[in-house]
DNA sequence: CTACTTGCAAAGCCTTTGCAAACTA
DNA sequence: TAGTTTGCAAAGGCTTTGCAAGTAG
């Protein structure tokens, strides 16, 4: 499910089952998704498209961006100031970032987040739907160095 | 520590400390801050601030809650497109936001909170300084309506 | 051929910045 | 009085929108 291929297939299956039309940009852009280790933000993907269509506009990027995420196949990661786009994990899952080399990493696989889920619905009595989960902090390669 | 009055003080305290000038803008800010229920945002605070002040700025605003992040004595909740202020408890925590009524709920407490600390530690070995964790989902007044 | 998509430019939103006037200490 | 802070207006950064031209189906 996290293979570069299969991902683009599914997303390409939802972009057709919602009656989509398959344009080059579009194409374009599910394959940038789904062969890309980082999370990119908006301009990033604009940039490494641009190799292709120098054309391309940033808007179109945005678009596309919207769409994927109404089918849920895209998840958008809400920073302060700009989001950043995770097309391998299209659902809520926590993130580390570096404040040293700005690196984002996936947080998915922390066991304990599921006593904590659980804990909000017990204790607070609230239904949770989705999540922002983002810590900042300093990696392991950054720690070493110091 | 989370009564409105200690919280005031503390806030004065450090304001003083730090050498700004208390003026009636930035004092009436903070008493604000320090009483309101909620987690209200930049034009929220400026809106009742007009009260007293029907010429004060929304960048005066904007200035004072810097200096009080800068201090430490306010958390800013990083949402999407906008940012809320917590003044009770200036520290990160989690926050539950209902999609229904659009409430802002503290989500210290959750005990279980620190076990995931602690897996990001050992398991990703990386070092959390700060957090934004925001959960999205339906409280229990308005789950109670359905 | 028709309806959807693109690219461009303009607009929107929230937040920050520059600067003269006002004010704290 | 000297140095901060204020209010206003303009600018900034990211994202969205409007619309004519282009294109998939």
């Amino acid at each position: 499910m996290t293979d570069p291929h299969s991902r683009y297939e599914t997303m390409l299956a939802h972009l057709k089952a919602r009656g989509g039309r398959l344009t080059s940009q579009r194409l374009a852009l599910l394959q940038l998704l789904s062969v890309s280790e980082g999370h990119p933000n908006a301009a990033q993907l604009h940039d490494q498209l641009q190799a292709q269509f120098p054309a391309i506009s940033l808007a179109t990027v945005y678009k596309t961006l919207t769409l994927l995420k109404e089918e849920g196949e895209v998840f958008e990661i809400d920073l302060g100031s700009e989001s950043h786009y995770d097309g391998h994990k299209p659902y809520p899952h926590p993130h580390l970032i570096c404040r040293q080399c700005q690196k984002i990493m996936d947080g998915d696989d922390i066991r304990r987040m599921d006593a904590v889920l659980q804990e909000i619905r017990e204790r607070y009595d609230f239904q949770v739907l989705q999540s922002q989960l983002v810590f900042y902090g300093v990696c392991r390669d950054c720690r070493q160095e110091a």
